[in-house]
DNA sequence: ACCTGAACACCGTTCAAGT
DNA sequence: ACCTGAACACCGTTCAAGT
């Protein structure tokens, strides 16, 4: 049962903590240790509290990661310059600064929940809807263009940042082409013709331009008629 | 240290455990009680053995989970029925079966890792490169956008696919939506022009179309330059 | 209103011992 | 080669009690 839980402390005593300050220090833990590294035990050391009051400002670990992951969102929005003329390149632009924001927290965009409820999720979703708008696209089609905008960023976004995190230990970028280059090489060709002959595309790909690759593809099919047949 | 593990019972007594039947139960788990629920101590009891077997099978939880949502986009994959003219509207009917496929169980897709090492994610990427060769983009731009396209699909799919798990109690759709239209309905217009008209897009909304919407604008953009400006 | 910290009910994982 | 199951080292979360 969650009760009042204030942003900042309002009335009672002076030293109270606040959602903010222990959102903060698991932001802290979470990009020292990962998300396996934040423990409610270690953040009330940190905090100097008790694990019981960390409970006053969260309801519970899974909102506290949420808020977390809304916060370095919110971080990335605030860092992007917009252009002011096209509304095609600001679109660009507020995507690419997203991902560059959440690349800084790898464990974050994993952690992004759907635009309904938080902070800058809602506000992410917004200012891309507002562009969308400007764009001229018809208003039926402005709702679903401007949310799958938002999962893209914030979905393949966690994927192409993802394996830097790879579940546990950090495995460094290196090893991490390293293996998957040899495991495309031992591949059977007959079986596997694309994958064969890509080894050298993997080890030389730059994540950033990758992201930034797909951004250009769904903006330049934003004109779109619903339910086209594809080119051959 | 891993051990070898095999997929069979080859040598060994004839009621061995294999790889398969173990990812196999989690998968039922997971269906049933999403990841919370698997426990490798429920997971022996279903199979009637020791929680120290399964570590014969599997190296850990992470790699249980990440080879039971391996073996859901094998399945998915396997649903795909592709038309044999065209490139294009085969990759789009791929994408389509594979989202059909996670839809089928929402916890699957959140764990897909990098197409990198398991089974069907190396598959699926192939598939995707095979088709985006025959499509005539030049050979330069292959990997980027044939990565991009399986990120799509997995990741913006995941994206989609999540708010019907959220976190450990699975909230109805009418549940989750009814709350985002309440909370949208509340914005201030001044601050989310976008949202605050969007509640009847939000309410009315399908998934699945959202999805495609997504991969059709990406297909549409399949033949952009590197680096363009996107239209205004 | 907000904090304390012990206690509860679990976990994943290991490992000596078995067959 | 493969399985057993007790034991270890943790977790998140609750709650009576304090201020």
């Amino acid at each position: 049962m969650p009760r009042t839980r204030g942003r900042a402390p309002a009335g009672g005593r002076a030293d109270a903590l606040s959602q903010e300050v222990v959102v903060g220090a698991a932001i802290t833990l979470l990009d020292e240790l990962g998300e396996r590294g934040l423990t409610f035990r270690l953040l009330a050391e940190r905090l100097q509290t008790g694990t019981g009051a960390l409970y006053w400002h969260v309801a519970n670990k899974d909102e506290l990661v949420a808020l977390a992951a809304d916060q370095v969102l919110g971080h990335a929005m605030a860092a992007a310059q917009l252009p002011a003329e096209g509304a095609g390149s600001a679109l660009r632009a507020l995507g690419i600064a997203v991902f560059d924001g959440l690349d800084q927290h790898p464990w974050a965009a994993s952690h992004l929940t759907a635009p309904t409820a938080l902070h800058h999720g809602l506000r992410l979703l917004d200012r891309i809807g507002t562009l969308v708008a400007r764009t001229g696209l018809p208003a039926e089609r402005q709702f679903a263009v401007s949310t799958v905008i938002f999962y893209y960023v914030t979905g393949v976004g966690a994927r192409i940042i993802a394996p830097a995190v790879t579940v546990g230990a950090v495995t460094s970028r290196e090893d991490f082409l390293a293996r998957a280059g040899e495991r495309w090489s031992s591949l059977d060709p007959g079986e596997y013709p694309f994958l064969a002959g890509a080894v050298e595309d993997l080890r030389g790909h730059d994540d950033r331009d990758q992201f930034v690759t797909g951004l250009d593809m769904l903006l330049n099919g934003l004109h779109t008629t619903p339910d086209p047949t594809p080119p051959a």
